[in-house]
This record gives C-alpha cells, sequence and structure tokens, in this order.
DNA sequence: TCTTGACCTAGAGTTACTCAAGGCCGGTAT
DNA sequence: ATACCGGCCTTGAGTAACTCTAGGTCAAGA
C-alpha cells in the first residue's frame, strides 16, 4: 500500500512516516517503479508499534535504537524486550502523573464549586 | 523566596519560570530592589498547577487563556473552571492511550518469550 | 490534451523548552 | 580593601519532534 493508507492504519501522518524514514526508524520500505513507497503489512504493524510508542513518551533516540535492533532480526529480541520493558515502566509513571493531576484538578474544581455558591 | 526555590518546589526548572513568565503565564511575580523575582507561596501554588497541566498535555494556547482568567479575578471561575474540566478529559483520553500502549507491549512481549523459548 | 490528485524532495516554520554568554550584585575569605 | 563566588539577570542561540510549504513528477480520468 502506499503512504496514505499506510498513515491512516497506523495512525501517524504522511509527514511523520516520511521524516521517521529518514531517521532511520522504518526500515526495509520499498519503493515502486514510480519512485513511490509501498508499505508491507510488516511495515504497518511496525508503524503502528511505532505510533504508540511514540505517543506515549518514548524519545526518538531511544525508538532510533529499538528500530536499529529491529533491523538486525531475531538475535537482538532479548534487547528489545528490555526497551519494550523499560518503557511499560514510563507508562506507570505517566500513569502516576494522570492520578496526581486528576487529584489536583478534582481540589481546584471543588474550590471553585464553594466560590460559586 | 527566590526562583530556584520556587522551581524546587513547583517542579519547573529555573528557564521554564521564566520562559512561562516572559509568555503571560505567571502574573504578579514582583521584583525585589535588586531586581530579582519574589515569588509569593500563591505564585508557587499557581506555577505547581501549571506544572501539572503541562506535564499532563495542555498547549501552551490554553494555558494562556487560563492564566490571563486568573489574572482577571474570581469573575472568571466559571470559565477557568471549564478549562479544567476539558483539560480533566484530555486526561482520561491519555488514560485510554496509555491502556492501549500496554495492551500492545504485553502482545509484543508475549511474542517475544515464545521466541526466547 | 488538460487537469486533478497522490506522491516526491528540500527546506522553512512551530512548539515548548533548554542552554550559553556575558553582566550585576551581595556575601565571604584573604 | 579587594578578590572571588554563587545566584540572579537578559538576550539570543540550540534542540526535539514534528508540520507545513514550494516546486516538481507522474498516472488516470473528463
Amino acid at each position: 500500500m502506499r503512504i496514505s493508507e499506510a498513515a491512516a492504519r497506523s495512525g501517524l501522518n504522511v509527514d511523520t512516516i516520511r521524516y521517521y524514514e529518514a531517521e532511520g526508524l522504518v526500515p526495509n520500505v520499498v519503493r515502486g517503479s514510480d519512485g513511490q513507497r509501498r508499505f508491507s503489512p510488516e511495515n504497518v504493524d511496525w508503524l503502528t508499534l511505532l505510533y504508540w510508542l511514540r505517543e506515549t513518551g518514548m524519545p526518538m533516540k531511544v525508538m532510533q535504537r529499538f528500530a536499529a535492533l529491529y533491523a538486525q532480526g531475531d538475535a537482538t529480541i532479548q534487547d528489545r524486550k528490555s526497551i519494550l520493558l523499560d518503557h511499560s515502566q514510563l507508562l506507570a509513571k505517566r500513569r502516576d502523573d494522570l492520578d496526581r493531576c486528576d487529584e489536583i484538578l478534582a481540589r481546584k474544581l471543588e474550590i471553585y464549586e464553594e466560590y460559586l455558591r
């Protein structure tokens, strides 16, 4: 499939996909005879994973390492696993942040309510 | 108190506080006779709130509107309330994203485990 | 044949910081 | 008295991660 469909399916936007590819985050993207990118289902799965990692705060540098490992094949699975495990730690931290912020908002809103009465 | 203490208490860093003030996000910061900023406890509470709003994804533009309302006093509480309510929606969305990403990671890690056996 | 739409690249612009350079000022050490 | 130091100041440059713009190619439909 072409880039717009890959974008629609992965959640990334077209420009971001091109940018990611230029940064070495998307291995194995082939080109048709027209010079346009063709994305395989595996490419799209990969982009989708990148989308979620990025959306939840994984820095580009880490994604680059992750992508480099992915490009090297199955021998790197242990390393990739530990990157993802680290990322779940980050998710937990983010969840705590959300909880903390929720509390603060609740308190603030309570004060507003009091004022409004 | 001075800027470094305000930073330590709010969670923001010193440069960010100065930047926020320049952007109109921090009303009522007074200066001592030495030209240095002096932060009241109310200033610090405000900075702390900004810290959490930003940390959980409120854009600068919205924070600017919020700060402008805050600067205008109690008559704007209704508007501020609706900004914070909107923000709790965003928090909920972020939590969904985290859950979604967690699932994806769990699936991925499962596949890795299978491979590693 | 002409136009339209999706794609391409290179490069500029944006957001939200973050850092660096150079300067002032009050307090301590010599 | 003066030399140094840390913490503050401003201005401006640098960074991350996009996002948009300009200008160009090409295949397919009216």
